[in-house]
DNA sequence: TCATCGGGTATACAATCGTCTACCGAAACA
DNA sequence: TGTTTCGGTAGACGATTGTATACCCGATGA
């Protein structure tokens, strides 16, 4: 062994940030995880020189990385969907209104331009995490089954809190609540393969975009014609063009 | 150090098959991977033990595990395309014949009965690989880019089939071939979740085939609706109740 | 018949790892 | 004021890892 007095000695600068320890590990466990490797596969030594930190402080404050993770996802995760909740109140007070589908047309604009508020909403969430989204879904197909557990909770809450909020603005005529909630889970679902688009491929922002509205509306449309074809029949309705 | 002279002993015993070194540290790689966690941090010895073999072993064979990767979903990517267009052959053979939605209800049903067993044939598949689809789906997201990319690629491929095959059987109204296309590529995405639910969750398997069958039909019911509504109050549909 | 070479092995080494034990200062509390 | 607890450090350990060098043997081919 050359020098046993190893780490703290190397090119991945500290973080050096003015919090506590605890948070000094949960941040430098993010960027490793999301630049390096997987949660699971970190060395405790290796986040905790990341961290400017001596290797036996991971365990004052965690058992496993597992540990580590689960406190991750807690603060990111409620901090996701409050930020979603709340952007999601914006344009209802912006003026939407509920609409029954009294008029089809109408409903059928409004339901257009919130799917398109939505995605644009989602996609700028995950841009401005980009690290915490990149960790958190490598975790929800990954090794651990607590952390896969914990992430497919939180994607059903999205999909819950989507749910309520949707059943507040717009009234899908025929439409159950057990049905808009299966609706709300695929959506969520597919917007996690959307978003890693959207990361990886900047040039095609706009197209990908498109491509998640057009999701959505389907699947809308889809509801609305397994209960009452007749809406969309009168509605004349204006699908936007491929 | 206790033995310097490690390895070739433990308590995961090799898989000691009649194959090639080559074929045997794949086969450990891909057994490692499932059940210990994500390919690229995987142990170069570990596997060479798992396999039976000499550590130094894996670099007659192999750069790193990139290259040990993508041989892997080169045998079984090819074998699952493979698998998947015959048995979507298979029903064509049947009895099924290509409707052109002439007769709205009967082009409906016909689109139902697809959906079911198309379902039922990649879920089937999975259970069937349930270890190569465990891997190849955690590499989806993975931290190598190289795994990510074959892997988006493959699934892309199995979009691709899956078009052309349903348009030797559906020909749905007024759906163009590029849009036809991006159903499939959201089908074959939103599959990769109910994989995942079937395998995790034997006692809904039921339930979670009715899922994956309705969002399919949602979608092209969608499609539908958006370019031809009349077509499906027409056909005044029974729609499969939730 | 002899050289080459592909696939397998043996040994060795430095680096890194997880974890154990022990020490330390400050804050909380009695 | 004294003591306990909390968050952090220091050093050492055995284990394991990736890789470099070198040997080996059977098939291939001249």
């Amino acid at each position: 062994m050359a020098k046993n007095s190893d780490d703290r000695g190397g090119k991945d600068k500290p973080v050096e940030r003015t919090t506590s320890g605890r948070q000094k590990l949960m941040e430098a466990a993010l960027e490793l995880a999301a630049t390096t490797r997987s949660l699971a596969s970190l060395g405790l030594r290796e986040v905790a020189r990341h961290a400017g930190l001596n290797p036996n402080t991971f365990y004052r404050h965690f058992k496993d990385f597992d540990d580590l993770g689960v406190a991750m996802l807690d603060e990111l995760g409620t901090e996701l969907r409050a930020g979603l909740r709340e952007a999601r109140m914006r344009p209802a007070k912006k003026g939407f209104r509920l609409s029954d589908f009294s008029n089809p047309a109408e409903g059928l604009a409004q339901a257009q331009a919130l799917a398109r508020e939505s995605v644009g909403l989602v996609l700028d969430f995950v841009m401005d995490h980009r690290e915490a989204y990149t960790v958190g879904i490598r975790e929800l197909h990954g090794t651990s089954p607590v952390m896969r557990k914990a992430m497919q909770a939180l994607l059903d809450g999205v999909a819950v809190d989507m749910t309520e909020d949707l059943l507040g603005v717009l009234m899908l005529p025929a439409v159950s609540h057990e049905e808009l909630l299966a609706v709300a889970r695929v959506i969520v679902r597919q917007m996690v393969f959307f978003s890693m688009d959207y990361l990886e491929q900047p040039s095609r922002h706009a197209e990908i975009k498109r491509e998640a509205e057009r999701f959505i509306l389907l699947l809308f449309w889809g509801a609305i014609a397994a209960r009452a074809p007749e809406l969309l029949a009168a509605a004349k309705l204006k699908f936007p063009a491929i």
